[in-house]
DNA sequence: TTAAACTTTCAGAAAATACTGAAACCTCAG
DNA sequence: CTGAGGTTTCAGTATTTTCTGAAAGTTTAA
């Protein structure tokens, strides 16, 4: 591994932590993804310094998140792993997994809370503020999905647009009040 | 602290960490966002069942998110807590902290690392993945620093058209070519 | 100035998390 | 079958993170 290469790979290490998963499977993926040919186990092991069983445990998890795909060479027992997707396909699916993790569980707790009726005045505030986390929650997540369900093309063209959507959508306005 | 609340400020605790903080520091926004006067750090304590050096910890940890409030009383000289700003405000800043902690390093080591030439195949492979991160990643950061400036209003007519976005841009783009 | 009432800091203890390596497990060619 | 070549599991260990509580620091009323 030359230096950049290097820098690249513990880099992806320490923000490991930070996108949801830990140091190790960090380096592994940032490791997957910059290498051109699939990699094997014993292979990423050995690069970066770290036990069998240990790279075992971190496929399992890249596979949880649908980070990697297992490929075989002919006459070869081995597996190799290689990112799964484009870089794009990658950026949808961090962001679709940790919405599962990081926003789901709240989502469906606030759901059961928001059932029952408040017991006092203590309940009633907590339930106005409740209530507002879960519309917000539930606006954001379901524009989410939306762009998701998006041509990377259309999305493309969508962010390069940035502040500018303001504007054509009061165009839009515009013109359904004219009709 | 009733059951419900209670509740609510656990599932906090456990997302703590999800949500880039740890559970205490994630218990204790629970209890600020639901409580409607501000707490005491002392009151935060008892209600958490956590050492008084702790919470002066998580306060400040809570404070470089700027997501907490001083506040005093007359006649008193303890702070009291309380969350910053709305729900919304709330959401946008823990937004933009993260993509502060969790993308901003990871842009300005790609951007380092591709001010060299590639020394060989292998490097000349990795730089054109940490290109690819690195021009997706100035897309999604820019785009979403232009949604912040939009009005929270706006931003909601936004995310309320969903997917439809796509259209409303088709019929822009009708207009030009019209024109 | 002083001291009471508070907040912050931080060394060490406790808890949580990640890693290793050996054993168990799978799979398939012979 | 069987054993060679591979993967997975998991108990125990190492590392990292978090928490405590006592000491140091700060502020202000008198």
């Amino acid at each position: 591994m030359t230096d950049k290469i290097e820098s690249f790979v513990m880099h992806c290490g320490e923000m490991g932590s930070r996108w949801g998963f830990n140091r190790t499977v960090g380096q592994m993926y940032g490791l997957l993804v910059i290498s051109k040919e699939p990699l094997s186990a014993v292979q990423i092991s050995e690069a970066l310094n770290i036990s069998r069983g240990n790279v075992s445990m971190g496929i399992k998890e890249l596979q949880s998140w649908r980070l990697v795909q297992v490929q075989h060479k002919p006459k070869d027992r081995k597996e190799y792993y290689s990112p799964a997707g484009s870089i794009w396909e990658m950026a949808i699916r961090v962001f679709e997994e940790r919405r599962k993790r990081e926003v789901d569980p709240t989502l469906s707790l606030l759901r059961d809370n928001l059932l029952n009726e408040p017991a006092n005045e203590e309940e009633q505030y907590a339930q106005v503020k409740m209530h507002e986390i879960h519309e917000l929650l539930e606006t954001i997540t379901h524009w989410a999905s939306e762009l998701q369900s998006m041509s990377p093309d259309k999305l493309n063209t969508l962010m390069k647009l940035g502040a500018g959507v303001s504007k054509v959508i009061d165009i839009k306005d515009k013109l359904l009040k004219s009709n």
